[in-house]
DNA sequence: GCAATATAAATTGTGCACAATACAATTGTG
DNA sequence: CACAATTGTATTGTGCACAATTTATATTGC
């Protein structure tokens, strides 16, 4: 047998390390794609709820604020990522004319063109995987679960 | 009822952001232990695998690589890391003697040291959490199975 | 009206992640 | 023994994350 710490530090029994391992592979499992449309994976999560406000006309807030509760990250990860988005044609960003404060993001129609690629490919994936249907959503949800415990979750 | 976008790309549905948010916020619980320790939340990962390694003697191989198989990172990760460790006094550095390529890595007294503060923290994390010890080992076990699935798993 | 406060982004600085590359030490082959 | 291929780290460059600070604008209290 291998002699291995079986103490409460024991590296294979932290929820942590599990929860770190498993994010960084899933971003791996979506380079192939990534790569394709020219795009980081948090900028594709930008992108993700940019769609969906896209199709929900205009009384959404989608001030960097707004996205940045969204996906919970702040504006010191999101300013420059919006940038290079921008640089990239992919987004605008414009003040917003009753704030002066707030920056109001949206897809233009480059960053529109993308959707129905990235929908292809991840539909794809769940054919081809190895992983079923129900997995899926049962983990997610125990995620979530985590989240609200941890104080997170929107 | 919210207008909610439900197409295969809705974020809320999105296992990779579930995993993606898990994960930082899971190391923003760990804030408080690590900044009491003054280290990261990767260098604490090397100093759980460095913990164990110190505990099984001569027989180990403590390689840079080793150490990246273990956590899934490379040594453009690790060398930098490892070298702010070392200029805190907490980890050693030396090349392996048989094989001058090789860069052999151990805790120091000081490293060592920490232990018992993380173990104490660690421990009492569990004692007063909403989430019960059932709850976070079947959902270590599910992303470890996801891990094998996306062929990332040692 | 106007100072005090609050708010939203942006900026700055540190430390990961990881791809790509460089480089030195080792190994395999004839 | 040459010497090409391989191996193990280190280096470089880009892009997150997030804490802390700054700036610009709004709002509130008096």
């Amino acid at each position: 047998m291998l002699p291995c710490n079986d103490g409460p530090l024991a590296l294979n029994r932290q929820l942590c390390f599990a929860l770190y391992a498993a994010s960084r592979a899933m971003t791996r499992a979506y380079q192939p794609m990534l790569q394709d449309l020219g795009i980081t994976y948090p900028q594709y999560l930008v992108l993700l709820v940019l769609w969906e406000w896209d199709e929900l006309g205009e009384e959404v807030d989608t001030s960097v604020g707004a996205l940045g509760q969204r996906l919970m990250l702040d504006s010191g990860t999101l300013t420059p990522l919006l940038k290079r988005l921008e640089q990239r044609g992919l987004v605008s960003r414009k003040r917003a004319p009753r704030d002066e404060r707030v920056t109001l993001v949206a897809v233009t129609e480059a960053g529109r063109a993308l959707q129905p690629r990235a929908q292809a490919w991840v539909e794809g994936q769940f054919e081809s995987s190895a992983v079923s249907r129900e997995e899926v959503d049962q983990l997610r949800r125990q995620l979530w679960q985590l989240l609200e415990k941890l104080g997170a979750a929107g």
